[in-house]
DNA sequence: TGATGCGCGTTACAAACCGTTACAAACCGT
DNA sequence: ACGGTTTGTAACGGTTTGTAACGCGCATCA
């Protein structure tokens, strides 16, 4: 039982120490993904345009019919569920790679609400075209159809997360994936900024942004962790990997 | 704002004094289905057979290469996250007309563990048989394709519901989700059987078992239910529903 | 038949964790 | 420099958990 899956990043050591991700940097990764879709596959079958993006703005337009889904090319989006009586929860974030709106096929209107974080951007894909290709490109349907299970998969591993670990483990394991996913897209995934605000993610950990800021604070102190603000340096990933329980959530 | 969808199955009182659902009514529900998928429609294109059940036992046999999702007959199962360090995590229950195993799609092990409870049933459709239907029958693709994004759907309401509800809310919004599920399908929302134990149910709540215990004894003292061991009837639906938020998670 | 063990459910009490509240410091744009 | 927003820190209090005890139903077995 030692440590299996323990490298998640650390085999990538090669990009471990590649440039930091800022806003300017992000913009510019590989075109290759790692996410399953292949922009340049796609765009053999869909006609796609980069979206216009206006930062702290929904990218889908309140009010509009669902008419596209969308593949996100820099920076990153929060998801947010809605209640009736204005509960908010943010249900996850998208960065280079991942598709947003799937959950809404199928219907009039939109299932959540999306918010562009700081220097996003996306591609829009025409629902009614990317139903087309699937019918007639198998590839595609591959495609579509294992994007929506991995959805599924990754919010369980979330729900698993959420149900089973005490608050700073959570962080923990938050910070863990946010590291992966910037290992994933050639970044660094010892030195990251987080693009969104402590807020956003208390509400995504189901905590108070106080408390991910003492548990910060505690990483910080057992000096698994340097953080000042939104700058996150990982000093001891073996550290948070144990924090997190070994494997804690993620993909 | 004055309650918008305020009767989920207030309005189908018709039913909501029906039978009370035992584990024999169960069995012969109505075979039109409430959850988008019409068995014999799906049996023009997919070989299907019903699943020799062992009750504890899982439907998906461990070791097992995936071949196949099931659609829920009878009864009902739990869906299970697990992780490399032994937590466990319910992630859901499925009931009549509901799709398993939806979400391993795409890969070659299962990605949850799935449980039978007491006296329930399934049918087989293997995964081939599906993918080529999805293919050639546009309207199975587009089935399969709301089915994926209906769960994740559902899963997102949930992470909203545990994100945003103390404890005995979440304990209201679930007795309230179950009740609009046996409304669906045909029972009575008003008075029915939990096929799940407390433990299973905290599980899911992101609760502590006996936190679901005193949550339904503070509902029954409200005089909101009346609950004895995995008997329930709703007293006062509206004092449940504002209780849980008016609207809370579901569906 | 009655005894025993086991899992499930309920309740009480104490302890821990996290949320609440409040305030101060750092950062940002103007 | 200014005000507003975000973040950090601390003390307090409440909700949830942990622990333990008990009742109940059911299966096993003498």
């Amino acid at each position: 039982m030692a440590m299996p899956a323990t490298d998640t990043f650390a085999t990538q050591a090669g990009n471990s120490y590649g440039p930091i991700n800022s806003y300017a940097t992000m913009a510019m990764a590989a075109s290759g993904d790692a996410c399953g879709l292949d922009i340049e596959a796609i765009r053999q079958h869909v006609p796609m345009r980069r979206c216009k993006h206006v930062a702290g703005q929904n990218i889908y337009h309140a009010g509009q019919p669902f008419h596209a889904i969308y593949l996100v090319h820099a920076g990153s989006y929060k998801i947010c569920e809605l209640a009736d009586d204005g509960r908010e929860q943010v249900s996850g974030f998208r960065m280079r790679g991942d598709l947003i709106g799937v959950e809404s096929i199928g219907l009039k209107a939109y299932a959540s609400d999306v918010i562009a974080l700081e220097g996003s951007e996306a591609w829009e894909l025409p629902y009614p075209a990317v139903l087309r290709a699937c019918l007639h490109v198998p590839e595609m349907h591959a495609r579509l159809t294992s994007a929506l299970a991995a959805e599924i998969r990754s919010d369980r591993s979330w729900m698993l997360m959420l149900g089973t670990l005490a608050a700073e483990r959570r962080v923990a394991a938050f910070l863990l994936d946010v590291a992966s996913r910037y290992a994933r897209l050639g970044y660094s995934a010892k030195h990251f900024i987080l693009r969104m605000s402590r807020i956003d993610m208390a509400s995504f950990l189901a905590l108070k942004h106080e408390t991910v800021s003492r548990a910060l604070s505690h990483l910080h102190d057992m000096s698994y962790i340097d953080v000042q603000r939104r700058e996150v340096r990982v000093l001891d990933v073996h550290g948070l990997r144990s924090m997190a329980g070994v494997g804690a959530a993620l993909n």
